[in-house]
DNA sequence: TTGTAGGCGTTATCAC
DNA sequence: GTGATAACGCCTACAA
């Protein structure tokens, strides 16, 4: 159209002008599903190819209401399991077409802002693989409508209007308590993370239930506020320190590696202790730290794989269901425990 | 305009109709600069409030062709040093405006594409805190100007056409080879990570140039494929090996933290040695797990929270300079040297 | 300070 | 299979 280009980006115009045909023909040249020749697509990707051409996805969002863009929002960065989390479901996404918007909570008011600012992007889904947002920010969210969809992915909640997709922590835990049965161990103690309403309370639950059936014993435990390895460092010294030694535990069984990396310093440093001899400790995840030489930490690793592929379900909308909640991990065994 | 309203989304023009003032008059509400009567602004912000209205971003961004997105590409999941990175980024930008598109490229195939999928997103600016990017990466980027700024976080490159937003790795490498001089280790090498043509190379050349002057005796080195603990600790293990105890260094100067706690591990589950008094171990970064009782690492940390700012500010175009590379961070002495 | 065109680059949907 | 029209919701001018 106009001889003089002035503006710096190519559009769909620009290539259609090229190739022979019109600018819709070109766009559809771009879509897996369209009906399109193949001769023309050919001519349009060559053009294309030419300019330099790609579709400009701020345009399609708009005028489509699809962003390809999910929101990851994250409250804990002390994890080195958000790592691993992060970097599995940041390429299966990719892989499937959807962008990740990595949003930062770690102010707890900042959650409901950044819900906003998600809705702002058009986000298709807010995934939350946070530990610590609360019931009321998920209820929140899920009330106004936010976002199209609410994903607690790694947990599981049991509101509705939100979508979990997580592994059956029940199972998870059954078999940790199992494990730490025919190993022998009898004064278990439960190391605990922050008491949200739903979230991981269900690891410390199913473990206490466990135990009480197999062995007719209530299970002590202790709450650590913060999914820290520092903090429960800290924690797991000054709740030991608070027992005589006769009453001492045995066997140190954490919510998850970062509570138990933090619990197996402290037997180590605090007290001078050897794991598993004196005090054994499992954890849950499999952080890759886990395997290291200094930890060597029994504990569960969930199918994240998987999991993150059933979250791309859930986006394709592939999934009736309101939660899936049935991914099945496995117990690693080491020398911890 | 339409009484009954079948669009699911509230626009400004639904706002405006409720607050008695034209649309355009609404935007402007929304923005700091822009020039209103506060009672106008009242008027709507109370309005929006109640419709519960917010400003549609994907609809600003194709408009102004600023997206207030900043992609972040990170090849490198097993270093915990990147959580840190993202928490302080994704914070400082989000404080100053910016979504943060999370852009895994591991496969390093991967990362030309992610480029051009930031460009997709118009992008404001594609910032890099990968560790192994090529040059020729760098260079494809910056020559087709797939984005508008090619910013790297954490490490300097020379190539024009980047900016670099890190710390004065020289100064510090000194700081740490000044420090290994006074506590009177002799015999060091240096533990390097990949060799890609820019990068922390400097650091190695750094450490060397500065022995060879003060002490005029070579540094021997040895380089570690991936910035990974496990693979320092294998290769580490291989060095080490394959030296006459005679030949031992008695200090390891590692590139960052994620090698040297690979060494130390090495040298104390491999060979049965004692950090500091057999081998000692230094690293770079400050990663939170340095601090824990089991490496108590002696290691350098950069300025993180200043130089995201320093990144906020080359967005927002404050700079002249190609690079902010001066950056002064502070060793921190620990008892692995 | 406020209102008005014109345009940003797509997609949905209908005609041909 | 292809071309065309009307949104999508806002921003940058500029005019009132």
């Amino acid at each position: 159209m106009k001889p003089d280009k002035l503006r710096e980006s190519i559009t769909a115009n620009d290539v259609a002008e090229l190739a022979g045909v019109s600018r819709w023909t070109v766009n559809r040249a771009f879509k897996t599903d369209a009906s399109i020749s193949s001769e023309s697509r050919r001519k349009v990707l060559e053009a294309a190819n030419q300019l330099g051409y790609t579709p400009d996805l701020i345009a399609a969002s708009l005028a489509s209401d699809r962003s390809n863009l999910v929101s990851l929002l994250i409250d804990d960065f002390s994890n080195p399991h958000k790592l691993v989390m992060m970097e599995r479901l940041t390429r299966i996404l990719r892989h499937s077409g959807w962008g990740t918007l990595l949003v930062n909570t770690l102010d707890a008011d900042d959650a409901a802002l950044a819900l906003v600012n998600a809705r702002q992007h058009r986000v298709d889904a807010a995934v939350l693989i946070g530990s610590q947002f609360s019931e009321s920010i998920l209820a929140a969210a899920g009330g106004a409508r936010q976002v199209k969809k609410l994903i607690l992915f790694a947990r599981y909640s049991a509101d509705p209007g939100t979508i979990s997709v997580c592994c059956d922590d029940e199972a998870a835990m059954e078999s940790i308590a199992d494990h730490v049965i025919s190993r022998g161990y009898c004064r278990p103690v439960f190391v605990a993370g922050p008491q949200t309403q739903s979230a991981h309370v269900m690891r410390k639950e199913t473990f206490l239930k466990r135990w009480q059936e197999a062995r007719g014993e209530q299970v002590a435990f202790t709450v650590v506020e913060t999914y820290d390895p520092q903090i429960a460092y800290r924690q797991v010294t000054r709740y030991l320190s608070g027992l005589n030694r006769s009453e001492w535990p045995d066997i140190l069984v954490c919510e998850n590696d970062a509570l138990a990396m933090g619990a197996v310093d402290a037997i180590r440093y605090e007290f001078g202790l050897h794991v598993p001899d004196d005090i054994a400790v499992t954890g849950f995840d499999d952080t890759p730290v886990a395997a290291n030489p200094n930890y060597r930490l029994t504990t569960y690793r969930q199918p994240i794989t998987a999991m993150a592929e059933g979250l791309v379900g859930v986006l394709k909308g592939e999934y009736d269901a309101d939660s899936l909640s049935h991914f099945v991990g496995r117990l690693v065994v080491r020398e911890s425990a």
